[in-house]
RNA sequence: GCCGCCGUAGCUCAGGGGUAGAGCGCACCCUUGGUAAGGGUGAGGUCCAGAGUUCAAUUCUCUGCGGCGGCACCA
């Protein structure tokens, strides 16, 4: 007899080989009417299969969030069959469960139409309906083989050929129609419900490799409930309204033509929130000690080849030709800093050396990479570069973390992620080094406590790098905030510095970027406040508006006195109703608006007006600037009450 | 770069082999109205570009460019 530990605690004994459904039955008629899957220590299973030792027992039931994955995982086989229903001779590779849904990639001639895609649904339907049993049947990898090779199955012949020996080769029958697949599954195809959707079509390379032929996808998102399923189409509504490249357009922040693909053409608001974010992120690195600097925006390609960005990024790189030379713009700011570093007989007393700059780069992105602000092929980036000691690492590194949190922190990301990219394959340098550089990296994040995730083998080819990475409206990750060791540049374009010994020593570079690139950031910012940006940052903080022409020449002087407070003030006297101009002024997303009527001008007040709020406050004109203006701080300058007078001394 | 879809007024979009429409915005006029759209009049288009088919192309076909959704890429 085996002992089954359930999750109240309770045991019971059955024979070896029992099914989780006969232990179900065993339990409650109920619960073996509802159960789909069992979760055998923590690992999910078939209903069906033999339990031959000990475990922990949990019946998976179709409401449990644990059978999200097994509706996609069977609507994807689902959807499999539709599609060879609809359109026999098209080949099926892999589908997976994704986040929110599933995806299954086809080999088929013709492409997919969005018109098909109610179709597949109707015989996804239909195929629900019936109601097959999923069954498991083991094969040998001859059958596999023999099966998928005879009914034109070439890429599940490789799936098959992928599968290392020893291990099982699953089939999965629903009805007439069979899958290789390594499960589980629920119990039946009816299981799935109707609370799927697919949603678009898509190519995707067989295998991930963009030199495998091009296969079509189809996502399909899949829930327990129609009510979840609504739900999350909802979600998906609310975020595309949050998309940056729609919301930059209402707010007239940037444009994009087709003259300058990939390049931003930024509005005054939109460089107004830009030379804001730079502003900010100018005290933050002076306060952190770097010196801030500007180097050329080309350079000759020869340079380039001595850095190594010409043989490793050369095809990224946008030049020219004048003076029968090559120049090359910029992709980075490094080879210029280790130039600016090099100027001048460096001593150990001089590190850590912090140079920063905001420097803008071009790289000739894929075309099909381009995205809005999120990944342009001219961008700017507050990039830095410390030359230390190796001594140096561990304390620098901890410095820049600590920065990153505190920059991230004050624009209120708490869904920031940190990736630890460690040694690639292609790279350069010893072990040795690559252990030490690993090692400092993993001290820091261990030191901060922060919660990281390991990105194996994505380091950069001259040393182990951190990513910061955020999410944006729809979902998307993009990488921000970068800190990279790099034991390999300062050698190659032969920096050096004095030692204590009075040798020549090669300085550590870590390379380091806090928003990363200024435009996606933006672009992320927009999105994370929905367009709605904090005082300190919006464009616009504060439109006077009138009610009647009457108080025009009040509204005058209240918008010179937010001008004169250094508030980004805009006046409004048009010949409009309040009503009008208040929603005007809300969906532009204006956090304030003073209102100034025949009573605010007699009484020399304001009614104030936050986006949002329905309720107005009425208050002396300059009590409501004062109050507007200690609010508009930047996270950095804003000071306490008691201290505020001092600081404005002067004034 | 690859696969698919798309490109019509400043914006959002409709239309369709016989040289174009709506709403918003814009201009002007009336209206001075108290916190999310007052009324009227008017201007505004190389229908992305080039080639082809056709008596005729914004519409069909091809090529290019750009955008969107993925994939690949993101040093």
């Amino acid at each position: 007899m085996i002992t089954i530990t359930f999750p109240d605690g309770q045991s019971r004994s059955y024979q070896p080989g029992v099914s989780g459904a006969e232990i179900a039955a065993s339990l409650s008629k109920s619960l073996a009417k509802k159960a789909v899957a069992v979760k055998l220590n923590g690992t999910l299973q078939d209903l069906a299969d033999p339990i031959t030792a000990d475990a922990e027992l949990t019946i998976i039931t179709r409401d449990d969030p644990e059978a999200l994955e097994l509706i996609r995982h069977d609507a994807a086989h689902v959807m499999a069959e539709a599609v060879q229903n609809l359109w026999p001779g098209t080949q099926v590779t892999i589908g997976p469960v994704i986040e929110n849904g599933f995806y299954y990639d086809f080999d088929k001639k013709e492409p997919f139409t969005p018109e098909d895609l109610p179709k597949i649904e109707a015989e996804m339907r239909r195929i629900i309906k019936k109601n097959a049993p999923f069954t498991k049947e083991i094969w040998s990898r001859e059958q596999a083989k023999a099966h998928f090779k005879a009914i034109g199955e070439n890429y599940k012949v490789e799936l098959v050929d992928a599968i290392p020996e020893g291990e099982e080769i699953k089939i999965y029958r629903q009805g007439e129609w069979l899958d290789l697949c390594r499960g589980p599954h629920m119990t039946s195809t009816g299981k799935v419900g109707n609370a799927f959707k697919l949603m678009k079509i898509a190519g995707a390379y067989w295998r991930g490799d963009s030199r495998n032929p091009m296969l079509q996808r189809i996502y399909g998102t899949a829930w327990a409930s129609e009510a979840d399923l609504k739900a999350y189409l909802h979600r998906i509504e609310e975020a595309e309204k949050r998309d940056h490249r729609k919301l930059g357009r209402q707010m007239d922040l940037y444009h994009f033509q087709e003259e300058a693909p990939g390049a931003v053409f930024w509005h005054a608001k939109g460089w107004s929130l830009f030379t804001t974010l730079i502003d900010y992120m100018r005290r933050r690195q002076k306060e952190a000690g770097y010196i801030e600097v500007n180097s050329p925006d080309m350079l000759d390609k020869s340079l380039w080849e001595k850095s190594g960005h010409w043989e490793k990024f050369g095809e990224n790189m946008f030049t020219t030709e004048i003076d029968e030379k090559t120049y090359c713009c910029k992709p980075m700011n490094c080879p210029g800093h280790v130039q600016i570093f090099k100027h001048g007989l460096k001593s150990y007393r001089d590190l850590p050396l912090r140079i920063a700059e905001f420097g803008k780069v071009h790289r000739y992105e894929p075309s099909g990479a381009l995205h809005g602000l999120m990944r342009v092929r001219h961008f700017t980036q507050d990039d830095a570069h410390i030359f230390c000691t190796r001594e140096q690492i561990t304390d620098e590194c901890m410095k820049i973390n600590d920065l990153m949190m505190r920059i991230y922190g004050e624009f209120g990301f708490d869904d920031l992620r940190i990736k630890f990219s460690d040694r690639p394959e292609k790279r350069v340098g010893s072990d040795e080094i690559w252990d030490q550089a690993e090692q400092a990296l993993k001290e820091v994040l261990d030191a901060a406590g922060v919660k990281w995730e390991l990105n194996p083998g994505e380091g950069a080819f001259y040393g182990p790098k951190l990513e910061y990475v955020l999410r944006d409206a729809i979902g998307r990750d993009w990488q921000c905030g970068t800190l990279q060791l790099d034991f390999n540049l300062p050698g190659r374009l032969g920096a050096f510095f004095i030692g204590a010994d009075g040798e020549k020593h090669e300085p550590v570079m870590i390379h380091r970027a806090m928003f990363g690139s200024l435009e996606r950031f933006l672009g992320i910012l927009i999105e994370h406040y929905a367009g709605k940006l904090p005082l300190w940052l919006a464009p616009t903080q504060v439109v006077i508006a009138t009610i009647v022409s009457d108080a025009d020449a009040y509204a005058k002087r209240v918008f010179e006195a937010c001008q004169a407070a250094g508030l980004r003030a805009e006046i409004d006297l048009r010949n409009e109703k309040i009503n009008y101009k208040v929603r005007e002024h809300s969906e532009a997303k204006v956090p304030v608006m003073f209102v100034c009527g025949r009573r605010e001008a007699e009484q020399g007040t304001l009614s104030v007006r936050r986006l949002g709020e329905r309720q107005q406050q009425v208050m002396p004109l300059d009590e409501a600037i004062a109050e507007l203006e200690a609010q508009a701080q930047a996270p950095d300058t804003a000071v306490e009450d008691s201290d505020k007078d001092l600081v404005r001394a002067p004034a």
